[in-house]
RNA sequence: GGUUCCUUAGCCAAGUGGUAAGGCAAUUGACUGCAACUCAAUGAUCGUCGGUUCAAUUCCGAUAGGAACCUCCA
């Protein structure tokens, strides 16, 4: 199976071919734990989960990193302004972070390296920019050398003469350029580490740099991921870090999810247009927010409102009532519905390897379920075709990562279900009713 | 100023150089003891104006509107 991405770097659509056959390297930039996540940035939890369960049913080994950044000046300010340790702060944050990520079905990635842990690798690996000349040294700060990397720019088209004339950041003194970025900042308070240049802690561009080169076994890994706002100039920094290092571009291919607008706003702490992960999977749900975010394309921004919202609750309702109805039915018959049955799936996984086409694939999901309806309502059901139905919406709903369950029946279940069977079939509706009401509030119905 | 992106029915949304998938909502019908579920049917000159072409929603140009990045914001 072809599967095809778009590449950043290339501004093309490509087909993936891993660097080792069968294996495939992944890495996604993961939060900075100060507070709270927002649903935005669920996106990428999501979206690279999809892209991992799709590798993964094909056969492939994953190997996926994503990091924290467990140290840097808000950590700090928020730890001092609590009474609290860094560590204690980012502990905190991350484990509410990892519950959004559970709750929302995803698979947590096969590594989660923290920044603190990494400390004296990114010492090792700015000492050879130094020692390469691509950074330099002043009053205990290291710097990227920008202008030392002519293809500076390239995953974002920004040219460094533009971005002198447009930037908007303030001159440090102690830059070259205003472009320069910290590798290693000096630190007056909080949380420091040693190093050659004194005390100090990691700049932000230069953790996901040296993470990939330490766990990964090659300079370059298959895809990295993240949102388009870290394209620039986090990205290009990272890329441009690998290029004096190594002479790669860290990845072959670069990948950015779009963002989540709340009521056609971007959101945003100061304005009050802000959705935490936790309230909204508390009030949404895990299979509907997720839905709403396979729904639109990953690379195309979301809009959040309320009728979107309620439409993704139909249709999880959807795909819950068909499930639920192919396994009473199928196990009712006496069927086996943890077998494996024929799968019908091509189209799904089809518009998965096109570069994540999840409204495709979730139109064959539909599709799926309205076949399945169909064979429920047949006067001569055929068992084995349904229990093919039921298998490839389960395969389905697990690569898309969509947490909808259906009952296994116990014995009793059973009998309850004949009985009321039996109660309707005689015109009994008043013996029917009460075991229509129980079979309802064990799922079954 | 520089660099990207978006505009398809009330809403969400796919797609292609040859006259527009799918879902939600709505309306009608079917099924049904009632309800839920379900099934069937019904809706779009694809922002506007030009150009290329036998043919454009799809390519090119312009224009209107919207968005993002250039600020350690996914």
């Amino acid at each position: 199976m072809e599967i095809r991405l778009f590449n950043s770097w290339s501004d093309q659509i490509e087909s993936f071919t891993p660097i080792q056959p069968g294996q495939v390297s992944l890495y996604v930039c993961g939060p900075t734990v100060y507070d709270f996540v927002h649903i935005g940035n669920m996106r990428p939890v999501v979206v690279f989960d999809v892209l991992r369960r799709l590798f993964e049913y094909l056969g492939y080994q994953v190997t996926y990193v994503s990091n924290y950044t467990d140290i840097d000046d808000k950590i700090i300010a928020k730890a001092m302004s609590e009474h609290r340790s860094e560590r204690e702060v980012a502990e905190f944050f991350i484990t509410a972070y990892e519950d959004n990520v559970n709750r929302i079905n995803s698979k947590l990635p096969t590594a989660t390296p923290r920044v603190t842990e990494f400390v004296s690798e990114i010492v090792a690996y700015i000492k050879g920019l130094v020692d390469k000349g691509a950074a330099y040294v002043v009053d205990g700060e290291v710097f990227f050398q920008v202008s030392s990397i002519p293809d500076y720019g390239h995953l974002s088209h920004m040219k460094t003469d533009d971005l002198i004339v447009g930037a908007r950041v303030e001159e440090s003194g102690k830059k070259k350029s205003p472009l320069d970025f910290f590798l290693w900042k000096k630190t007056e308070k909080g949380l420091s580490f040693d190093s050659p240049w004194g005390k100090g802690r990691p700049g932000w561009h230069t953790e996901c740099a040296v993470m990939i080169d330490s766990i990964f076994k090659e300079k370059i890994i298959d895809i990295h991921g993240g949102g388009f706002d870290l394209k620039f100039p986090h990205h290009d920094n990272e890329i441009a870090q690998s290029l004096a290092q190594h002479g790669t571009r860290l990845a072959n291919i670069w990948m950015h999810n779009g963002f989540i607008n709340l009521n056609d706003d971007k959101m945003s702490k100061s304005t009050g247009n802000i959705l935490t992960a936790k309230d909204a999977l508390a009030t949404i749900g895990g299979p509907a927010l997720r839905l709403m975010l396979l729904s639109t394309h990953y690379r195309l921004p979301v809009n959040f409102n309320q009728s979107f919202l309620e439409t993704a609750r139909a249709e999880v309702n959807k795909m819950t009532a068909a499930i639920k109805q192919l396994a009473v039915t199928l196990q009712l018959a006496g069927r086996d519905i943890e077998g494996r049955y024929p799968l019908l799936i091509d189209d799904f996984i089809k518009a998965l390897a096109d570069d994540l086409n999840t409204s495709n694939a979730l139109t064959s999901v539909y599709d799926l379920i309205k076949l399945a309806h169909r064979s429920l309502r047949e006067n001569k059901p055929d068992y084995e075709r349904m229990g093919s139905y039921f298998f490839t919406l389960k395969t389905m709903f697990h690569i898309l990562g969509l947490d909808i369950n259906y009952p296994r029946l116990t014995e009793d279940d059973r009998s309850l279900f004949e009985r009321y069977q039996a109660k309707k079939a005689a015109r009994d509706y008043e013996g029917s009713d009460p075991l229509r009401t129980e079979l309802i509030r064990r799922n079954i119905l």
